[in-house]
RNA sequence: GCCGCUUUAGCUCAGUUGGUAGAGCAAAGGACUGAAAAUCCUUGUGUCCUCGGUUCAAUUCCGAGAGGCGGCA
C-alpha cells in the first residue's frame, strides 16, 4: 500500500453509528485520528460525549481530544486551524490522518475552508444579547434588515442565534455579514476519501438507546456530579452537550427521575442524529457505507490509497 | 350484578347546536457564513370503539354490544 502524501480520510456519521469501533478495527496501523467532535475536545466530558477509551487512544494517536476545559470557548475556526496543524504533523510522521467525528459543521468548513467573515467576539456578542433581551427579537430582526437586508432575508425572524451573529458581525466590522464570501469548492489540494457511515433508523435508535443505558452504567451521574463540583453551569459550552444539558433542563423544571433523564437523552440523541444526517447528506462526494460492510470499506481504502 | 362517567392522530385531549375534525407532545422532512451535541423552518386521512335505528346526511342524536375508570352491592 503506497502512501500518498496528500492522503486524507474523513470518517463521519451520526451519533451512535459506530465510528469508534471502525477506527479500532481498520485504522490502527499507520493512521492517526483528528477528532472532529465538538464535545470530545473537552476534558472531563468522557462518558457523556462517548469519548474513545484510553486503550484506543493509546493504540491510535488522537489529536484534538481533551484540549480544553468545559468552560472554555471553541469554534469552527479554531477547529480548522488546529486540524490543519494536526494533519501536517501526522503527515510529517509518515502516517495517514483520519478526520473522524460527528460535527458536520466542522467537516464542512475544514473541506471548503472558512468564510471570510470574522471570528466571533464574546464581548460584542454579550452586548448584542443584552440588546436583544431588552428590545425583543422582532426588533433585532428589524435592525438587521436595516444594516444587512440580504442576511435578514435569509435568516428566519425566530432564529435568535443567527440574528445575533449577523448583528455581531456588523457591529464589530461595520460590514454586513452577507458581504463576506463563502467558499463553495473544496480547498486547494484537499482531496480526501470521504466515508459516511449510515444505518437505518430503527437500527440507529436501538443503538442509541443501548448506548445511553451503557453511559448510565459507566457512571454518567457521577461524571455530572464531579462537573458540578467544579462549578459547572448550563452556560458552560461543554454543558450544551447531550447527556449533560438534560440534567440542567430537568433540574430547572423541578422533578428528576433517572428514567426521565435517560428517555430525554435518548430522544435528543435521535433528533440530533437526524440533523447530522441532513447536514452530512448536503456534503458532496461522500461514499456512504454501512459500518458492517467490511468489503466495501476495504475496497474504498484500497482504491484511494493506491 | 346494578348505577354513573368514558372510548376521536403514536400519546394526552379539544370539537362538530347533525354537513366525515384540530391542538399540545411524539414523529417525519429540511436549513446551516467562526457558540453547531447549538439555533431555526415545514408537515396532521384518522374505520372519530362496533353493530343497528332515525335522517337527504351520523363521529355528532337514539338503542344494543364491547373495552376502560369510578361508585354501590
Amino acid at each position: 500500500m503506497k502512501r500518498n502524501n496528500a492522503s486524507l480520510i474523513f470518517l463521519f456519521g451520526p451519533t451512535g453509528v459506530g465510528k469508534t469501533a471502525l477506527l479500532e478495527s481498520y485504522f490502527s496501523e499507520g493512521y492517526s485520528v483528528v477528532n472532529a467532535d465538538s464535545k470530545q475536545i473537552y476534558r472531563h466530558l468522557d462518558i457523556g460525549s462517548a469519548k474513545p477509551e484510553p486503550s484506543l487512544v493509546a493504540r491510535i494517536p488522537h489529536y484534538l481530544v481533551d484540549i480544553l476545559d468545559p468552560w472554555e470557548d471553541f469554534s469552527v475556526g479554531q477547529f480548522v486551524h488546529r486540524a490543519d496543524e494536526a494533519v501536517d504533523e501526522i503527515r510529517l510522521q509518515g502516517r495517514i490522518p483520519v478526520v473522524s467525528g460527528g460535527t458536520a459543521f466542522y467537516f464542512k468548513h475544514f473541506l471548503y475552508g472558512l468564510p471570510e467573515s470574522p471570528k466571533s467576539s464574546a464581548s460584542v456578542r454579550r452586548e448584542i444579547n443584552a440588546l436583544v433581551q431588552e428590545n425583543g427579537l422582532t426588533w433585532a430582526h428589524e435592525e438587521l434588515a436595516k444594516v444587512d437586508p440580504v442576511s435578514a432575508e435569509k435568516i428566519h425572524q425566530n432564529d435568535t442565534y443567527r440574528i445575533t451573529r449577523a448583528l455581531e458581525v456588523f457591529r464589530s466590522t461595520g460590514c454586513p455579514l452577507s458581504s463576506f464570501s463563502v467558499p463553495t469548492l473544496p480547498r486547494e489540494g484537499l482531496t480526501p476519501l470521504i466515508i459516511g457511515l449510515e444505518r437505518d433508523r430503527e437500527e440507529l435508535s436501538l443503538r442509541i438507546r443501548q448506548r445511553v443505558e451503557q453511559m448510565m452504567e459507566q457512571g454518567l451521574m457521577d461524571e455530572i456530579g464531579s462537573l458540578l463540583a467544579m462549578g459547572a453551569t448550563a452556560q458552560w459550552p461543554g454543558m450544551q452537550g447531550i447527556g449533560y444539558r438534560e440534567y440542567f433542563t430537568l433540574q430547572e423544571s423541578g422533578g428528576f427521575s433517572v428514567e426521565e433523564f435517560k428517555e430525554l437523552i435518548v430522544r435528543n440523541s435521535i433528533r440530533y442524529a437526524k440533523r447530522q444526517m441532513t447536514f452530512f447528506r448536503s456534503i458532496g462526494g461522500v461514499s456512504w457505507i454501512h459500518p458492517d460492510d467490511r468489503a466495501q470499506l476495504e475496497s474504498l481504502l484500497e482504491t484511494y490509497l493506491s
